[in-house]
DNA sequence: GGGCCCGCAGGG
DNA sequence: CCCTGCGGGCCC
């Protein structure tokens, strides 16, 4: 082997800058440090022990080449890369497994198993941060503890004391001879793991789901402006914390459990300063875009703010026109002139499921909903469920096929604009004479896939129920992409600073 | 009150 | 990544 005098690790490409040749994983040594990948071949010196390489330094990291492998001086970055090397040392997983295991670690996130487990145990994801083996990074099986204070699992713990080690692979305190010749399996730890197991099987096969958007809680409850919002106020706000813990694409109204703060539920009339205040007790998430939903599923909500001259709102029922068909280049984001049909598809389809299934859809009113008397004389008011009775396509005042929605109100609540002459009884639909004078088009096909129940005061589907599960790959997606944006949101300005923009903004 | 402009959020 | 979106503040 050559003996150059200068040292290169491998580029860009995985080819060593050296021989030029790309090495094997096997024949690839990653540098505890910097991670950089070197060709094990054209090292000067290479490390002699399996255990050595788990920590090794590399040329330019150690700055002497001839230093031996010694304690890592960052400890996160080395116990990531023992994790790493756990997870390829581990026979019983495929490749595409260790891939995605891989990911896992470096993205800093665990998917849940089996993808049913979205109904997460808090008390688990606290477990999974302090209690996780640092070498296989689960939950530690037969959980071994050091008087540090650190877990292991019980086999993983062996194997680095069997490789001569005598520190915490976490913290590197010295893990006294007893401990280390024979160690005890921590019995409290057990229970609380099998407790905690127990808990989040249950919850994940309990009727409530409850799911917490990711990273909200490092979300300040009120909106807030990032650095790379100009202007002061809330034009350019990022919204606060989400306070109810219902999924993105829950239909239907938001009960108490799912509002833990109060305990009450988001109730009908219910009122917010702005949009960004109505999303974050989760009634109409989107912040700008008036239909929340998904065209392959279904539409949770709608915002009404007037935004078409020919909608009409009669309260308990009310047109709605579909989005898109206007030219909204350049920075004409809210053009309200029709420049080209609308289509059913995106929103406008999203909407079209929801009718076709019977699906509920959460109303918010905005006051700039001005030609309705229904609207609220400021901020956004959330008025309960209606269903979709009927869609079609038609065209519009301005002369180009607008998608049109005629929703009727079905809450057992009482609209934030009646007295509540109905008490417990179900509330009875507007007359259809009266939605076909209106609607010229309307026509009452099948009864309603959903009603009240006997008592009226509860929900019951009668056909289609809600999707109980998320649509397949959908709600991952989401979630991933989620994930992906905090990353890079969070890259651009930490939470910390954030909050501390938002404290100064106070003062 | 209308136009302009900004950036956030999320679907696709 | 790109595009869209019934916000919201500010300036005229």
């Amino acid at each position: 082997m050559a003996h150059d005098s200068i040292q290169l690790p491998c580029g860009g490409d995985g080819a060593c800058m050296r021989c030029k040749v790309t090495p094997p994983t096997e024949e690839t040594l990653t540098c505890s440090i910097c991670a950089a990948p070197w060709h094990v071949g054209c090292l000067a010196s290479k490390p002699e022990t399996l255990a050595s390489t788990l920590q090794w330094h590399c040329p330019d990291c150690s700055g002497d080449p001839l230093l031996p492998p010694s304690v890592a001086t960052d400890g996160s970055s080395s116990e990531l890369f023992v994790a790493i090397k756990a997870i390829e040392a581990d026979e019983s997983l495929t490749e595409k497994e260790k891939a995605r295991k891989r990911q896992e670690l470096v993205s800093g996130r665990v998917e849940e198993d089996g993808g049913n487990g979205k109904g997460e145990s808090s008390v688990l994801d606290v477990l999974d941060e302090s209690l996780n083996c640092s070498f296989c990074m689960q939950l530690p099986d037969r959980p071994v503890t050091t008087p540090c204070g650190h877990n292991f699992c019980l086999k993983c713990f062996q194997k680095w004391i069997g490789q001569g080690k005598r520190t915490c692979a976490k913290c590197r305190s010295t893990v006294p001879p007893k401990m280390a010749s024979q160690p005890r399996i921590n019995s409290t730890l057990v229970s609380v793991i099998r407790m905690a197991k127990l808990s989040k099987s249950n919850a994940a096969a309990g009727p409530l789901k409850v799911f917490h958007f990711i990273h909200n809680q490092d979300r300040p409850d009120k909106a807030f402006t990032t650095e790379r919002a100009q202007k002061a106020g809330k034009a350019n706000a990022a919204s606060g914390k989400i306070f109810v813990t219902v999924p993105p694409d829950h239909f239907g109204p938001i009960t108490a459990e799912n509002d833990p703060d109060r305990n009450q539920g988001v109730l009908v009339g219910e009122c917010w300063e702005d949009r960004l205040e109505c999303r974050q007790w989760g009634a109409h998430l989107p912040h700008v875009a008036g239909i929340a939903g998904q065209s392959n599923y279904g539409a949770q909500s709608v915002a009404l703010s007037g935004g078409y001259e020919d909608d009409e709102d009669h309260g308990e029922w009310f047109l709605y026109t579909g989005s898109g068909g206007r030219d909204l280049s350049g920075n004409k984001r809210t053009n309200k002139e029709q420049s080209f049909d609308q289509k059913f598809e995106k929103m406008n389809e999203a909407l079209r499921v929801s009718c076709k299934k019977g699906y509920p859809v959460r109303v918010v009113r905005s006051h700039k909903e001005k030609r309705s008397s229904y609207a609220p004389e400021k901020g956004v008011r959330y008025d309960g469920v209606y269903r979709i009775e009927k869609c079609w396509r038609k065209v519009g005042i301005q002369g180009f096929k607008v998608c049109r929605y005629l929703f009727v109100r079905c809450d057992n609540e009482p609209a934030p604009w009646t007295s509540d002459e109905h008490g417990d009884q179900p509330r009875p639909l507007p007359a259809i004479s009266e939605l076909k004078k209106a609607t010229d088009i309307f026509e009452r096909k099948e009864s309603p896939s959903w009603d009240f129940d006997e008592e009226g005061s509860r929900w019951k589907w009668k056909k289609a129920p809600p999707p109980s599960k998320k649509p397949a790959n959908a709600a991952d997606l989401k979630e991933g992409k989620r994930t992906r944006k905090a990353i890079r949101h969070s890259r651009k300005l930490s939470t910390r600073e954030r909050l501390l923009k938002v404290g100064n903004k106070k003062q």
